[in-house]
Formats: structure tokens, C-alpha cells, sequence
DNA sequence: GAAATTCTGGACTAAATGGTCCAAAATTTG
DNA sequence: CAAATTTTGGACCATTTAGTCCAGAATTTC
């Protein structure tokens, strides 16, 4: 029975993937979770969830079968576990991107969406929800709370004072960015997708 | 050695995948070869490329693992077959309704591209690109010339006179409506869906 | 009706899949 | 240093994967 007392090891990251606390004596654990994570996310994000096999994981995560599976359980406890920590850091940015910016910042966030940090691999979550929200409820869900804190964003950005106003006009905007995402997949050329959006801006806000 | 000089078959349907063709003696086809094509387009759209295996489409397309292989050559071949039909008929569908209609066209044609016969399936070709086209260049390929194809018929729409004109706009519009399809495949509600629609064509049809 | 030709079903293969398990090594606390 | 505890690597498993192959049935032309 260990005490239980002490303030617990350097579990800084706080991702609600491993119950497993690594506290007393023993081994401690050789990688840290949060950057394991995100490699696996890289992966899932180039190749999507289907096409990522269980190899591909684990060398990409530097990590022996054994301690992928005591740590996340499962292929889909991972992609969960790495798409949640997406969403959080994506949002995080955009809202710091949106705070920061004083004039004009719907165009700003736009622009940002429609290039994600992705480059051509476009948005995790959009691709995620096309491959596996019809089929996978979970990730539906997290991909409808993902829209729709970018959909809050972008109202408070159009209109401060009364963002509830703007929400319709939030919400078009984010599909024409994501739209973007999709003509930026299939090779169509940045300079051309940035053309279309800043003509769709000037549309917008008038 | 075959006479060659009778006119072939029923082979109506022209599709550009068998090469085979069943003239002479011997066993004529027992499957209508664009009819079975659909039936692997459509699980195809339900469950993406990866996630559909070999037994899937031969129980949807009703043939024996040897007709699939001798008609469509591999899981890949039939594949972009039933892309490029599906492509055209798509593309067809949407040069009728923006010719049959007559007042209000572009608003009729978007609304068309936001909610398509597969439902929340969404848009086959856009799945298509998201899920392939960073690493299958001609489903990248096909994808572009889709998309193409659709801008060129919203530019028609809204500028019957000078469709180079309004280029960008249709280019807009159209990713507008891609980005509908992923709201709706995230669970979003129709009517909201059509609600943020009717709004943004309102903004660019002034 | 006979020969020629093609389709059909199912058995088969080699590779890859996600996941399990255990002995050994490593590092902690006391 | 010793005991306790946990990670680690790799072997292992059953299942599924896309694709091949062949003997027999079916249907054409002559």
C-alpha cells in the first residue's frame, strides 16, 4: 500500500489518456506522454486512422509494443487521446491569435484556418471527420465541440460587443474555410486559395 | 481467330475499366458492368477506400472474387472506375439542374451541392480527396477537375455573360459548400445547415 | 449437337493486421 | 545493498488482408 501522500512524479502534460500513475518505487517511465502523443498524432494526421498501422505507431513513437499498450490501450486510445490534445492546442491558438490581433482579426483567423499549421495535410479534425465521424460517434462529437469553439471565435471576433448576432455569419465562414482546406488537398495552388478567401472576406465584412 | 466484324455485344454502358471484350463464343457476362460498379461505388462512399476490403465489394457487387479480379483488375481499379462515373454523373446532374432552372440559379445550385443524393455520406469525391489525394496523385487529379467542373458551372450560373468574371466568386461559393458537407458529416443539423447557407448566399448575390 | 470459349465458386497463399504475454532489465524507496 | 515495482523488447497469436489459381459449369457459334 503505498502512501499516497507526496505530490506526485513530473506528470506536467495532464492528458486524460493513462490512468496509470507512476508514483513509489519502481522504473519510471523511459518517454514522456505528451511528446509521444503528438508523434502519434503526426502520424495519424499524414495518414489517417486506417491507413496508420500499429507499426507505424510505435516507431514513430519510439515505443515497444508493450509500453504503447500499458499506456494507451488501444490503436483507438491513442488517436482519441492525440485528437483531443489537437483540438485543445488548435483552439488555444486561434483564441491567442484572435486576442492579440486588434485590427481586422476576421481576416486574420481566417487566413490561419484556411493554412493550418498542417500545411497540406489540411485540419486534423476536418480530415478526421470526414474519414470516421459517420461511423465513429465519439470522434463526431469532438469534432462538432471543435467547431464550434473556432464558430465562437470567430463571432466575438465579427462583432465584440454582441457575438450571438454574428453566429450565422461565423459559422459560413468556417465552412468557407474549410472548404479552402479541401481545394488545398486536391493541389489546387495557395496563391489561388488565397485569392478565393480574401475576395470571400472583402464579400463579408463590408 | 475472331471476325471482328459484327458490331459487338451490349456493351452500353462504355465505361473505360475492362478492356476484355466479350465478343465471340463462350460464356457471355451475367453482370451488367456499370450496374456492379455502382454497387462498389456505394460502399465505397459509406466506408472510405482503406476500410473497405475485398469481401465488401464482392457481396455488394454480387460477383465471385475471380469475375472482380478479371473485370476490374484490382481493389485500386475498380476504385477509380467508380470515381470517374460517379465524377460524371455528378457533374452531369448538376449541368442539368443549373440549365433547367431559371430564376435564382446560383442559390438552386448550391444548395443542391450542400445537400447530395448520399446524404450525409456528403460528397463522394470530396471524401475522396481528404481521405487520398495527398498520396494518390490521380485521385488528386480527378479531384481537381471535379472541382473544376463544379466552379464552372456556378460561374455560368451567376454571370451568364461573362462567367471569367465571376470566377472567383464561384471558386468561393463552391468552397463554401464543400465546407457545409463536413459540418454535416460532423452531425450538425440540416436545418442549420440550410439556415447558414440561405445566409451566405444572401451576402454574395446582393 | 459439338467445340470453343468464358464465367463461376471456392480453396489457397503470403503478408500484414491489432493485440497479448512473459522473462529480464532497470530504477526506485527504505 | 536489498526488496519492490515497473518498464521494456521481442516472441507469439488469431484474424484479416489483397490477390491467385484451377477444375467444372454454362453458353455461345458453327
Amino acid at each position: 500500500m503505498p502512501s499516497m501522500i507526496k505530490d506526485c512524479c513530473q506528470s506536467n502534460s495532464e492528458t486524460q489518456a493513462s490512468a496509470k500513475a507512476t508514483c513509489g518505487p519502481g522504473r519510471p517511465r523511459a518517454f514522456d506522454e505528451a511528446e509521444v502523443l503528438d508523434a502519434a498524432l503526426q502520424v495519424f494526421w499524414q495518414q489517417g486512422y486506417e491507413a496508420t498501422s500499429l507499426d507505424d505507431l510505435t516507431s514513430a513513437m519510439g515505443l515497444s509494443r508493450s509500453s504503447f499498450y500499458s499506456a494507451f490501450g488501444s490503436k483507438q486510445g491513442v488517436f482519441i487521446a492525440a485528437l483531443k490534445s489537437y483540438s485543445q492546442a488548435a483552439v488555444e491558438a486561434f483564441k491567442e491569435l484572435s486576442e492579440q490581433t486588434s485590427d481586422d482579426p476576421v481576416a486574420t483567423i481566417l487566413t490561419a484556418l484556411a493554412n493550418p499549421n498542417g500545411g497540406p495535410r489540411g485540419c486534423m479534425l476536418v480530415n478526421c471527420i470526414t474519414e470516421l465521424a459517420p461511423h465513429q460517434e465519439e470522434v463526431a462529437e469532438i469534432g462538432r465541440q471543435h467547431l464550434k469553439r473556432i464558430e465562437d471565435l470567430l463571432a466575438q471576433a465579427i462583432s465584440p460587443n454582441d457575438p450571438a448576432s454574428a453566429s450565422v455569419k461565423a459559422r459560413a465562414l468556417s465552412a468557407l474555410a474549410i472548404g479552402t482546406l479541401t481545394l488545398r488537398k486536391s493541389g489546387v495552388p495557395p496563391e489561388q486559395i488565397s485569392g478565393t478567401l480574401d475576395a470571400a472576406i472583402e464579400l463579408f465584412t463590408p
